[in-house]
DNA sequence: TGATTTCGATACGCTTGAGTTTCGCAACGC
DNA sequence: GCGTTGCGAAACTCAAGCGTATCGAAATCA
């Protein structure tokens, strides 16, 4: 494989480059298909290859087993953090990030992606680092941050945990999103409710401090 | 297939009797590799029966295909809830309970089967409703009667929502067990810690009531 | 123009597993 | 003993999908 030089200085390869969109149209078939309940083990290349409209070849030539293209395909995800506007109060801002969570969840595709994650995340470590480090993470540090300025305000409990905090709204938002909308959709205001009952143990105590 | 009466007057086809002890076996083998981190998808009838030491025949006689035998064979874990003794306080009850799901979630062969139930619920719906009504709802309903009765004795407030406190409840170990452990396991007194920060909200506000 | 590489398409050999059938034996009631 | 049904084992057909190879066309650079 001939490397020669482009204007830039950048070494490439001669001969036909690689089609980006090739490469876009197979991470968003991958993504489509998941997004449809094809589960990884059912996943096939065969699948991703003729919804994308491209050779197998062609998937082969970029990443060599399956998992690499999953991971590949989650990574590609920008999560939406619509980060909580820092004009508001502690009790909005919360609200506005549990709501997020609840669209979410009750969309099909990200509830898809998202029990992937976390079901196939058993057997793919390197999967779920992924989706930590590119959905869980940024999350915890929006909330942490919204948590670390109510306390300085006083909105909130000095000593409270903020990593038991994020446990706490996102945990419980989840529950409620995967083992109790069986007979009715999540109520409008699931995520005030959730927050402000929250707030009730995270808020100073009157008469102490 | 001709009918005979036994003694009791209870029917039983003629011919050798279907094998107990090979049901259970088909059963056991299906759990175990489950158990084991194998997906619904990847499971082969023919490993479990390889595994019970069965024919597949012997299989197919009583499920017509998998996902029947997988819902049989979920339906078939007894939940081992003990309930939280009625002496204890609430705050010791839910310190139980909660140690309960965080050892059930330590172990990969819980893992993978709750794993299973929450990820294949979403294209299994009768998988989902199986799950829910043997493994959720009886500890549903064992924490709504700790919090029942921590309304009537003044341990909480009497206002207190027993869905939202099951869902904070458990919701937040979940989390935790979920996303909180990659480096550390959970540490020794995450239920206390996780019910102390609950009970913050749950008890009545003094000068309240 | 020629060398090189990628493109989509198609074909190929191979493995896995589904679901069925057949076999000889075992367990039951009569 | 006889009829019936279940048993495990094995063989079978069939389909899906893997990973590779080959094709002619297209894209890029020297």
């Amino acid at each position: 494989m001939k490397m020669q030089q482009t204007a830039e200085g950048v070494a490439r390869p001669a001969g036909r480059p690689r089609s980006e969109k090739a490469e876009k149209a197979i991470i968003d078939a991958t993504l489509d298909l998941i997004g449809e309940g094809i589960g990884v083990a059912e996943l096939s290349i065969e699948a991703i290859a003729a919804r994308a409209g491209v050779g197998k070849t062609t998937i082969y030539r970029r990443w060599s087993n399956k998992e690499d293209l999953v991971v590949d395909a989650m990574a590609s995800l920008k999560p939406p953090i619509p980060l909580p506007e820092q004009g508001a109060s502690v009790r909005d801002a919360l609200v506005t990030y549990l709501r997020v969570i609840r669209d979410e969840s009750s969309q099909v595709r990200t509830r898809c992606i998202m029990n992937i994650a976390m079901s196939d995340a058993e057997r793919h470590p390197r999967l779920a680092e992924r989706f930590r480090e590119i959905a869980v993470e940024p999350r915890r540090r929006a909330v942490a941050a919204v948590i670390q300025r109510g306390i300085e305000t006083g909105e909130l409990r000095p000593d409270l945990d903020a990593e038991m905090a994020m446990a706490i709204l996102s945990g419980t938002m989840m529950w409620h999103m995967k083992w109790a909308h069986q007979d009715r959709q999540p109520s409008d205001d699931l995520a005030e409710r959730i927050v402000d009952e929250a707030l009730k143990g995270f808020r100073p105590r009157p008469g102490e401090d």
